[in-house]
DNA sequence: AAATAAATTTAGGACTTCCGAAATCTCGAC
DNA sequence: GTCGAGATTTCGGAAGTCCTAAATTTATTT
């Protein structure tokens, strides 16, 4: 296996670093069922591949408690992440790919591009702080802003808020909130949540092209906002 | 192990086929042992995938006489040369890569990039037809104009001609190549070849800046050239 | 024609990553 | 406290890619 650098470790080990991060993150600790769900992979596979990362000094783990990283193991996540996050932004903003295809290709690049690469890219974009789906980007010295932001549906009813991250790992789903105008920066003022899982009625722009529109309430959670005024 | 599409083939697959093509090329069929150098595999573990790679229809072996391509095989590795030509010549023109350090960074790109992605590098560099060092670039479409050049060293003394082919898989060498000016493209004028293993004295450029340089014969036989005038 | 050298293949292992099935553990309900 | 559902781990196995060492085949030399 060629490396990529004296910090050689494989495709599936940074996915689960990665995943395991972000697990944490939410949660405190990440269970095995979480991180085989995230993978989507038998949890009896994740088992064997936890205790390898154990054994490498990656990650703590408590048996039926589920794993933690250690610093070595975060580090290895964050430098992933900033990868993934360097080359969706590169993709959209230099090669013009559309946002819904980037988080595919990025999660293939991810594993195989050098540090010299990802930095000339940010560079060539003007080091960006957030990629294209408002997630932010972590410094080539492994520190991450992670925002605070509240869900669309925790608006009030007539609040305004502006869209800062949407979930990036349905593409189907990400080009349906694109053509409805639900980016990341977007104006947008919640009108009602129907109760009983009905639908949530957002009004999305500002001014003359601004448009009402319907969604599920398990999508517009998954959209991001802070509020405004 | 994710797929780049519905063509999956590993990353180790698409390099055997990529050697085996270019030996095949220069020599009309690929040798075990040939293959084993130029992977820095053991030639047991050549033995081994080739068998695989026959049972898949990528290529035909006769035992103890070497490899062929077939049809489809081919055709991957043609696949995988424009991917790796294409990386090199984008990462040269769109971010300011020295072209001694294009090919590590290729090398790993090419199993990860979509077709897609390949596509859109080199639309947004004008669609090259040669990679930074003059290798030809082969289409979309898998055709691929493999020049015939000559030897710096076949050039009789006093004979001009112009730079059009490298070997890139030194990096070390390549750099010492773009000091002294050899890159494809430069005007040379043969001026000395000295017998037994002897240095080779070339003018290289044309005009003002033009310089003259003494190389060994080994290097001087990988820099190809065209006869001018 | 036999001996030697070189190339090639086979045999037996190692490592990583995945799987399904079976065993084990945890924790809340009763 | 015991039970059972659900989570977790262990076990045995498969596929891919590599290795070293030993056996075999081909080519060359004498």
């Amino acid at each position: 296996m060629e490396s990529r650098a004296p910090e050689a470790y494989t495709a599936p080990v940074e996915n689960y670093l990665k995943v395991i991060y972000e697990i944490e993150r939410a949660s405190g600790a990440a269970a095995t069922t979480d991180i085989a769900q995230r993978l989507e992979i038998a949890p009896a596979s994740v088992s064997g591949m936890v205790r390898r990362l154990a054994d490498q000094g990656l990650l703590e783990h408590e048996r039926y408690r589920g794993v933690k990283l250690t610093e070595e193991g975060r580090r290895v996540a964050l430098r992933t992440i900033r990868r993934h996050r360097v080359i969706e932004s590169y993709l959209t903003r230099a090669l013009g790919y559309p946002w819904d295809l980037v988080h595919d290709e990025a999660e293939r690049l991810e594993h195989a591009a050098s540090d010299e690469l990802i930095d000339r890219m940010a560079a060539a974009i003007g080091e960006p702080t957030v990629d294209p789906h408002g997630a932010p980007i972590p410094t080539r010295e492994g520190e991450i802003d992670e925002q605070s932001h509240i869900a669309l549906t925790d608006l009030e009813p007539g609040e305004h808020g502006r869209v800062v991250r949407v979930s990036d790992d349905d593409a189907a789903r990400l080009r349906y909130l694109g053509e409805l105008g639900l980016r990341p920066g977007a104006a947008v003022v919640l009108i009602e949540c129907a109760p009983y899982g009905g639908p949530v009625t957002v009004r999305v722009g500002a001014g003359a092209k601004s448009a009402e529109c319907h969604i599920g309430p398990a999508l517009a959670a998954d959209v991001r906002v802070e509020r405004t005024e």
